[in-house]
RNA sequence: GGUCGCGUAGCUCAGUUGGAUAGAGCAUCUGCCUUCUAAGCAGACGGUCACAGGUUCGAAUCCUGUCGCGAUCACCA
């Protein structure tokens, strides 16, 4: 039984023994911190049922507390505000069935899984920064759901096919001489994003040519040889055309191992992959069922549309009147073929930006319209897109801050801070570049996971990103001074923790602890990384405010030398276990 | 224009069932390294929570309206 519950156990029989009424709940929060106090009950609730001034009720309430609850040694009433003093030993108490625990803050585990999408690039150009927002955000909401007990299948839909694809193909058929990543020594989705750019400036060049001969914009645009020349590459892929197949093929495999190099530099995984050149053609016949079913119907020139008017949306478009597919389509069928593959998956989680929240609003309907149980349980991930200050992000302008470009220059910076503090000088060079990569990497993710993902980021590359106050690096920083702490410490002795007396800041320590498990089903409920960065924030703040105020193996007294130790230790794997969850390293040096 | 999201200190952000005097970091200023890692700690300065109404004992939080910023409204993906 938690501390609430008991208390609420106990307000319960103090209200019906003073004013012979029954209250099912009581409001509580945390003692703010300029009062005396662990737990405090807000009094103004009860007073609609008990008549009365809130300070007398709240004072007769705190004297049936500390009359009735050992845990509760004292009060004090301020306005409607009854704060509640608690006893070391149930502190203590609690720190001791923290240490007990295997993955404490973890849910137990369920039969729940969810699939959790993200990523999901397109195949013609490199990952920017605005992927690397989605894929930690991904990743991490994955490692949340995960601790908070849930089975987890992560994933990613690849746009590897289409119009755009063909362009970088066609570009480098004409302008590549053959070139590969292993004779240019470029990564391969560089090499292919490249060819998308050429293509791109081709294909302006010819646009102005027509448009000086008269043509309009729209003419110019429509045909110009290049796009002509993409939009038959399309078709012949289409038709299963064996050397564009074998060119497309060629070419997505070097995007392919780029992306795998980006993909370990930032530590994240998958544990399947869905390609759209599969799945594109997916759909149709569940609009097929659709239609039998009344949830779609049929306009005279055949095209199928959804009526979401009365949701108080639009209609929309599920197949065209050719009979073709179209993106909602595709998305149907492919939701549907994911539950096909694993059957144990209840609900869905697609990490994809917010200008496809309509998108997905529609989505979701239209499948909790067509009846499907784990259509209840779909989320979009959405997010905010990361703009920079001269605007969007353009691949094709070259206006994009490129993922590989920017881990480099993350690593790049910690080395410069390490070096200049010199605190590792020791370290072998291998050594070395792995903390500068954990540190730098730690610095990004965290920059980027602490903020509220509906958010947009303005990020400006001439500023670097913070490696001190609330940032990743301090956070990693006080792991490392705790690992420096348990190194010196040794084995600690038992701990007779009658004959410790708590110092306040062990006492915030402990509180600040005992908040990880509802943390984490927080986090989990919200699918927001934010909640745990935010949380760990806290808890380091307060472990460094207790580092630099009290002594820990400094102290004389045994008994501390040893609880602090411990305490300590358990902080450290607290930070460490909430990091991992955001997908940051920690180290034991820095 | 319709719909959705955002607006909190100079800047970047917390603040989730409505609760006490709205909190951090950066920047600026003041102290603290012969003692466990100063990427730290202690403190100062900084607020019309976009604006105006409403609900409530109580509103940054809920409701309505206004303004500003962004996204979106294709037989594109």
């Amino acid at each position: 039984m938690s501390m609430q519950e008991s208390l609420t156990h106990h307000l319960q029989a103090a209200v019906k023994e003073h004013y012979k009424v029954d209250i099912n709940s009581f409001e509580f929060q945390a003692t703010r911190r300029e009062f005396e106090g662990d737990i405090t009950v807000v009094v103004f609730p009860l007073l609609k049922v008990i008549k009365g001034n809130p300070v007398q009720i709240g004072t007769q309430l705190g004297e049936y507390l500390v009359a009735h609850v050992d845990e509760v040694v004292a009060f004090n009433v301020v306005k409607g505000f009854l704060n509640i003093v608690l006893s070391d030993s149930y502190f203590l108490h609690s720190f001791s069935t923290i240490l007990k625990e295997e993955n404490y803050g973890f849910g137990p585990n369920s039969n729940d899984a969810m699939m959790v999408e993200y990523s999901s690039p397109n195949t013609n150009k490199p990952l920017h920064l605005g992927h690397i927002r989605n894929i930690l955000l991904g990743s991490s909401v994955a490692s949340i759901l995960k601790a908070s007990g849930k089975k987890v299948y992560k994933t990613q839909i690849i746009n590897d096919r289409g119009i755009h694809i063909c362009k970088s193909m066609l570009a480098w058929q004409r302008f590549g001489n053959g070139e590969t990543p292993e004779t240019t020594g470029i990564k391969g989705d560089k090499l292919v994003g490249n060819y998308y750019v050429k293509f791109d400036q081709e294909y302006k060049k010819e646009i102005e040519a027509l448009r000086s001969e008269g043509s309009t914009e729209e003419e110019a645009k429509a045909k110009a040889p290049s796009i002509l020349a993409a939009q038959e590459m399309l078709r012949k892929w289409e038709a299963g055309d064996t050397e564009t197949v074998a060119l497309w093929k060629m070419m997505n495999e070097w995007v392919y191992e780029g992306f795998e190099q980006t993909y370990t530099q930032l530590g994240v995984s998958f544990d399947s992959y869905y390609y759209e050149s599969n799945t594109y053609l997916l759909g149709k016949d569940n609009i097929e069922e659709g239609l039998e079913k009344g949830v779609f119907y049929k306009k005279d020139d055949g095209s199928v549309w959804c009526d979401l008017t009365e949701d108080g949306l639009d209609e929309k478009l599920v197949l065209r009147s050719d009979g073709t597919a179209v993106y909602m389509t595709q998305d149907i069928g492919t939701a549907i073929q994911r539950v096909k593959d694993h059957p144990d998956v209840t609900g869905m989680i697609y990490t994809v930006g917010n200008e496809q929240d309509y998108h997905f609003k529609v989505l979701f309907l239209i499948l909790k319209k067509l009846g499907y149980t784990w259509a209840e349980h779909l989320y979009h991930l959405s997010y905010g897109m990361v703009d920079l200050p001269s605007g969007k992000m353009k691949s094709r302008e070259g206006t994009v801050v490129d993922a590989d470009d920017l881990i480099e220059e993350m690593t790049q910076t910690a080395r410069s801070i390490s070096e200049e503090l010199g605190k590792i000088d020791d370290l072998s060079e291998s050594e070395k570049s792995e903390l500068y990569h954990t540190i730098g990497l730690g610095a990004l993710k965290y920059y980027i996971l602490k903020v509220d993902p509906k958010k947009r980021i303005l990020f400006d590359p001439k500023e670097s990103v913070d490696f001190q106050g609330n940032t990743g690096p301090f956070i990693q920083y006080t792991y490392a001074r705790i690992q420096s702490i348990l190194r010196k410490a040794g084995n600690v002795g038992e701990i007779d923790y009658t004959k410790l007396q708590l110092h306040p800041k062990e006492k915030e320590l402990l509180k600040q602890l005992q908040l990880y498990p509802e943390k984490v089903q927080e986090a989990a409920a919200n699918f927001s990384p934010a909640v745990i960065a935010n949380y760990t924030y806290d808890l380091v703040k307060e472990f460094n405010s207790f580092y630099q105020n009290v002594p820990i193996l400094g102290t004389d007294n045994d008994h501390e030398k040893s609880f602090r130790t411990q305490l300590s230790g358990i902080v450290g794997s607290v930070i460490k276990s909430s990091f991992l969850l955001l997908g940051i390293e920690v180290p034991e040096r820095m």
